[in-house]
DNA sequence: AGGATGACATTAC
DNA sequence: GGTAATGCCATCC
């Protein structure tokens, strides 16, 4: 193997997502680029094997729009958390929205990067 | 072994 | 500013 365990990374990719603070979201990209491994669609991959527990709706695409059929329901997250959203003067659906990644893009501190870098390579190179 | 799929990113219009 | 088309990476059939 040596490339990276499915419950590894899918683990690793929860741990950044249960880290992120109310409020602040996350690209898939980002994601990735933290753990530097793997590519945006793993982290959508993982985050789709993962559970409900999870905030998963704190991460989105470069679009600022999380996953379509998940925006009905995280969009209540997003006003319960005061995320920055941008809705359009006359929404065709409770779906048509998006996220402000200019004001809810969230990156960790220099320890968190450290910490999820050595996470992915971790789970990237789970040794022989 | 080869091709298709997926909770995407980036570039171009 | 947003939408459309193309490419990437890893896993599954």
């Amino acid at each position: 193997m040596a490339r990276a365990d499915p419950a590894g990374y899918a683990g690793a990719v929860l741990d950044v997502t249960a880290m992120i603070p109310p409020g602040k979201v996350l690209t898939y990209g980002d994601i990735a680029e933290l753990l530097a491994c793997g590519g945006p669609r793993q982290v959508g991959r993982a985050l789709s094997l993962a559970a409900r527990d999870v905030p998963w709706w704190r991460v989105l695409r470069a679009g600022g729009r999380p996953a379509q059929g998940l925006a009905r329901e995280a969009r209540s997250r997003y006003d319960d958390e005061g995320t920055a959203l941008a809705v359009p003067a006359d929404p065709v659906d409770e779906d048509d929205y998006r996220v402000v990644l200019a004001e809810a893009r969230w990156w960790p501190s220099p320890a968190q990067q450290d910490a999820l870098a050595r996470l992915g390579a971790s789970v990237s190179r789970p040794a022989p």
